[in-house]
RNA sequence: GUCCCCAUCGUCUAGCCCGGUCAGGACACCACCCUUUCACGGUGAGAACCGGGGUUCGAAUCCCCGUGGGGACGCCA
């Protein structure tokens, strides 16, 4: 058995989003559980929508999801040029090919594929116009995920523009033939073209790939198919967010496949092992951006504590560059960062929840503060906290717990009379770190600044 | 409109191929527990075989027809 060839063909014509990525991933999932060859193709024939930002944007996402390529631009390659746009050589000679047997004709300046097959004329009500039909055999495709689709080629297209640039179905074909891909492996959305390039290599005697089609990813409001406009559609808005690459690879994973079993969370190295095509769904799936930001929590809850903080530190510096968090020292933000992990469900929570332990300058929230000191007596609670700082140990978390609940104690009152107050005058919030943590990294004099401030102001 | 694909909780899905399970898991939602706030976590609840025929002792599972959803029908890819 000859080693597998899949190819990845995106267009730089737009943004690179979901739909794409998840295609990307799954013909890397294929070369790489059976130890074949990813060729990156650009298929950028369309002069006027192609442009070079685009195609940055496609190696920048391939990249981020760790999705690498065997042959391809940048990698090299036996089977080059790889962006379309350096190939007119090949399509030539291929064109040539096509005259000689027979099998092409010009109209309106463009060069059409012949279908072999009596002709008729007949009106085509959706076009408005009068179309030739042509009575050819249906094309059978083996298709790896749906079985055998059979479907009429029954009109001759185009296959280069009058402007002399070849279309789409004519270099996929061309390339797939001369790249030597055994496996096609692209949305179902290609499903519908798929009987005309079988035509087209039949026309030019090449062994037909396998096909696999995938089913599509439906956008999560309203009806179709997901597309670059949608919300949460592009993956570059991920990669700003600060989701983890590896959580984001995993729910896609999801989308259409599943191991076979309950496992969600899996390894990327198990995925591969797992991966097949015939595995893969035949059903569109809709995305679903609350079950995303589970795995990622899923993924972060999961990261070594270096690699928190690493992130931690680089998400701070791509969104809040000026951000005090970054004057702060490094063990500082370290620690800071650390005892935020267990509580956040995304990196972006982290400048707003972790705001005030960076600077003296933080918001006090209202209602919270209406909340809290509505309750008991929070201004006597507040004084005996200050009036015993100086005797709490401040050495541990349990330590500083079990200073304040013997505080608590000689007035008769528990830990729980000084939490919320105590915590509205450190932070200004009700969500954050347990209390001692928040004490301890302050430190005593920052405390109790904090708890004087909250006392001269009510 | 024509052609192609698809159909299990709100969502992602297991089960289907090789008929016999209280139709399982996860996200979301709700309740309770844990708790020093907020989360995490734990327990529990509600929640699905699109409809109709057929085959069969027996159908989520096999077949047919509807219906619904999706896609294609460009000198876009």
């Amino acid at each position: 058995m000859s080693q597998v060839r899949v190819r990845f063909a995106p267009s730089p014509t737009g943004f690179f989003h979901i739909g794409s990525a998840r295609t990307a991933l799954f013909n890397w999932l294929y070369a790489r559980h059976t130890g074949g060859v990813l060729v990156l193709r650009i298929e950028d024939t369309d002069k006027e929508r192609n442009s070079e930002q685009f195609l940055n944007v496609i190696y920048e996402s391939l990249d981020w999801l760790g999705l690498n390529w065997d042959e391809g631009p940048k990698a090299g390659g036996n089977f080059g040029p790889y962006r379309q746009s350096e190939r007119s050589a090949v399509y030539r000679e291929y064109l040539e090919k096509l005259k000689a047997a027979g099998r092409t004709y010009e109209k309106d300046g463009a060069v059409w594929f012949k279908l072999i097959g009596e002709r008729t004329e007949v009106f085509d009500e959706r076009r408005q116009k009068t179309v030739t039909k042509v009575k050819v055999e249906p094309t059978v495709i083996n298709d790896l995920i749906r079985g055998r689709v059979e479907r009429v080629e029954d009109e001759d297209f185009i296959i280069v523009r009058s402007d002399g640039n070849p279309v789409f179905h004519f270099v996929n074909v061309v390339d797939d033939i001369a790249m030597q891909i055994t496996h096609v492996i692209r949305g179902e959305d290609h499903l519908s073209n798929t009987s005309k390039h079988v035509e087209l290599f039949k026309a030019f005697g090449a062994p037909l790939p396998q096909f696999a089609h995938i089913p599509l990813i439906l956008k999560q409001n309203g009806p179709g198919k997901m597309s670059k406009r949608d919300q949460g559609a592009l993956i570059e808005e991920y990669q700003r967010r600060g989701y983890l690459p590896a959580a984001l690879v995993n729910f896609l994973c999801l989308l259409g496949w599943n191991p076979g079993d309950d496992r969600e969370k899996m390894p990327i190295e198990e995925i591969i092992r797992l991966f097949d095509l015939p595995g893969i769904n035949q059903s569109n799936a809709r995305f679903d951006d609350k079950k995303l930001a589970h795995m990622n929590m899923v993924y972060l809850l999961g990261l070594p504590a270096d690699r928190f903080v690493e992130r931690a530190r680089t998400y701070f510096q791509l969104h809040a560059a000026d951000a005090p968090a970054l004057q702060a020292e490094a063990a500082y933000f370290r620690e800071v960062m650390l005892l935020s992990q267990p509580k956040i469900k995304g990196l972006e929570e982290l400048p707003a929840y972790t705001q005030y332990l960076f600077t003296e300058d933080y918001g006090t929230d209202p209602k919270m503060k209406e909340k809290v000191m509505a309750r008991g007596d929070p201004k006597a609670r507040l004084g005996e906290l200050i009036a015993g700082l100086a005797a709490l140990d401040f050495s541990s978390d349990s330590a500083i717990e079990e200073s304040i609940k013997a505080l608590a104690a000689r007035h008769g009152l528990g830990f729980g009379d000084y939490q919320s107050v105590a915590r509205l005058a450190v932070s200004g919030t009700n969500v954050g770190p347990s209390l001692t943590s928040l004490f301890r990294v302050l430190g005593k004099e920052r405390v109790r600044q904090r708890l004087e401030r909250l006392l001269a102001a009510v």
